[in-house]
DNA sequence: CCCTTTATGTAGCGATCGATACAGAGAGGA
DNA sequence: TCCTCTCTGTATCGATCGCTACATAAAGGG
């Protein structure tokens, strides 16, 4: 191994810099002529090493899922109830969509939406329908092991905590601080299906 | 007046044509290539109708929220209170953004996420937070006629349901059919503020 | 040393982007 | 009829798109 000449840049760096150009501006958006400007190479040597545009946002994107995307498998594989799981998810959403330190709202949720490529497109949306079958996996394990009111549809919560999770991340783009998407959060929580007394009563 | 050759085609259904391009694909990816295709004229006589391209989608924005994006206001103006008034909105969005007739979800959302114009970008994140502002109003308006609980956080609120329409807009976009949504619109209305007696007595 | 292999920088490929120059066509006013 | 005015179709404009040919540089193997 090590023939030829070694590259002279770090190609996780890169990828992070292109990981951030795309979360930014979105696929279509992102050029070939800002990603080499932001990975600072050339084009021949992000050709080289990462294929093409199309293979280099997929590698940013499974990268994406195992970093910055990992919370939400995370919360859901270790917390002990299901609900419980969500509300974490949501509050962190909540507070990873906000992290000064990287462009705002979720990549998978927003940066192919309108990208031009019908491929992109379709591939992202199986991501997201991937990660809201995870959510109701969660939520049809603690029905099975009645931890839920029999009746509970695990769909139909699984399609409304998705959409609260895309909801913040838009709203996290267009500027709403954390601590707002926080409460987005709480009042989500109150759609959870009652278990044992009902609400107000202590 | 009335000088000069008369145009040939249609304006207002030319704008139909533009608005469905624009809704179909975003801002970014709709070129002039496929806007006069669609519209069924040449190049010059879009830009002698409309300006150019942002001036038409500006127009092709302005159309919509008179047209399309009417259900919202009107349901807030029309509805005796502020909860009878968002659980319409809801349902109606949950109709509205599954309509065969037209593309799925929210041009006003999706169109101009990733648009590479922080100008056009800008413009429709106003449009986003105007119509939250309205709905926190509606609250407001409740909340001071004792209609809400105090301490109600109107603001709080109108993002919650401007972050669940937002998801219904996503989730529509994705292929959920209407029942679903219909379901999340439901569950979404769960999280308002208990008035009365608590949840689950009769 | 030379040969092979891979990466790099320059320079530019064909295609498409948004936007127009230009000449002809079709209307009203004199 | 002739002039003026506006719209229409053709045929592009310069800029940028994703992508690559080519020569050179820097490593290992013989």
């Amino acid at each position: 191994m090590g023939k030829g000449r070694p590259r002279t840049f770090d190609r996780d760096e890169a990828l992070d810099r292109a990981t951030m150009e795309f979360w930014r501006h979105g696929y279509e958006a992102t050029s070939i002529a800002g990603l080499t400007g932001a990975m600072g190479i050339n084009p021949p040597s992000l050709y080289a090493a990462f294929g093409d545009k199309r293979r280099l946002f997929a590698e940013v994107v499974e990268r994406y899922q195992r970093s910055y995307g990992e919370f939400a498998a995370r919360a859901l594989a270790e917390e002990p109830t299901a609900r419980a799981a969500i509300e974490r998810v949501l509050r962190e959403a909540a507070v990873e969509y906000t992290d000064p330190a990287h462009p705002w709202g979720c990549l998978i949720i927003t940066a192919a939406v309108n990208c031009g490529s019908p491929d992109v497109e379709a591939e992202m949306r199986a991501q997201r329908e991937a990660s809201k079958a995870v959510i109701r996996d969660r939520i049809a394990a603690d029905l099975d092991a009645g931890h839920l009111p029999t009746g509970t549809d695990p769909d139909a919560l699984a399609t409304f905590y998705a959409a609260t999770i895309q909801g913040i991340s838009t709203q996290a783009r267009d500027g709403v601080p954390r601590e707002r998407l926080e409460t987005v959060a709480d009042l989500a929580m109150r759609a959870w299906p009652a278990t044992g007394q009902p609400r107000g009563v202590r």
